[in-house]
DNA sequence: ATGACGGTGTGGCACCGA
């Protein structure tokens, strides 16, 4: 089965796009981040005809993420159980495999702006009770994705410039820090289980033709639970709706995992 | 670097993203 996750900066504009995809990729499940729109205004309609049932906690204007499956979804919890957040930031819902129950997180993590600021703090409480919340959601799914935009770039060889860009927003050592604490609860990158070209990224700015020069960052990772591991066959992504008019400015990233 | 580009909501721009 497949699974991918997808920053779509606005699904108002992106609709088309993704839908366009889906049909080019007919993946078991799509996470979609920064919807930009509020739930009575997510088109349920029109996925479902694609042949997707949906999960959605949207928000107006920022933020917002989504579940589609072509299973039905259950057990769905939105953002952090336990911490107050007033931005739709994450949702979680099991589906039913042939191999049995897995449990997807979806999350539009924090951007954080710039180290020293609110924004930042804001990030690093976030990126805290979100440790602390799959920590014990480990324990309960065993067989655990979580998905989406984590808004770090995790090494160097995740950006275009890490000399450059030392210390900046995505870069910081607290981020990485965070970044390598869900590991160590037993997480892995799928993107690094398996041989990747180099300079490969997730992100390119939507300025200074920074697509076309490959100037972009690795932000959007699929992490898989130890039970999972060995079932993962391959991590791609797909730069190609990148390349479409009015592109979104993230590209979607897919794992497949072993029927 | 006051910048770029693009989406949103508003209102003739400001704010935010990454």
């Amino acid at each position: 089965m497949k699974l991918a996750t997808w920053n779509i900066n606005s699904l108002t504009v992106r609709l088309p796009q993704v839908l366009d995809w889906l049909a080019a990729n007919p993946v078991d499940a799509l996470c979609l981040q920064e919807l930009k729109l509020s739930d009575d205004k997510f088109p349920r309609d029109a996925l479902q005809q694609a042949g997707y049932h949906c999960a959605v906690f949207g928000q107006k204007t920022y933020n917002g993420v989504a579940i589609l499956s072509r299973t039905p979804l259950r057990e769905v919890v939105t953002n952090i159980p336990g911490f107050a957040d007033e931005q739709s930031r994450v949702i979680a819902a099991t589906l039913d495999t042939p191999r049995g129950p897995l449990r997807l997180v979806n999350g539009y993590f924090v951007n954080g702006q710039e180290p020293g600021s609110e924004k930042f703090a804001y990030k690093m409480r976030w990126l805290q009770a979100l440790q602390d919340w799959l920590r014990g959601e480990l324990a309960v799914h065993p067989e655990l994705v979580v998905l989406g935009d984590f808004n770090v770039a995790a090494e160097d060889r995740d950006s275009w410039d890490p000399e450059g860009l030392r210390d900046t927003i995505h870069h910081t050592v607290q981020e990485r820090e965070h970044f390598r604490a869900l590991l160590q609860l037993g997480l892995h990158d799928s993107y690094r289980m398996f041989e990747q070209p180099e300079k490969t990224y997730s992100w390119w700015d939507y300025r200074e033709f920074a697509f076309r020069r490959n100037r972009g960052l690795r932000i959007d990772y699929v992490l898989v639970s130890e039970a999972l591991k060995a079932r993962v066959t391959a991590c791609t992504i797909d730069k190609a709706p990148r390349k479409n008019e009015r592109p979104s400015d993230h590209a979607p990233v897919v794992v497949e995992l072993a029927d």
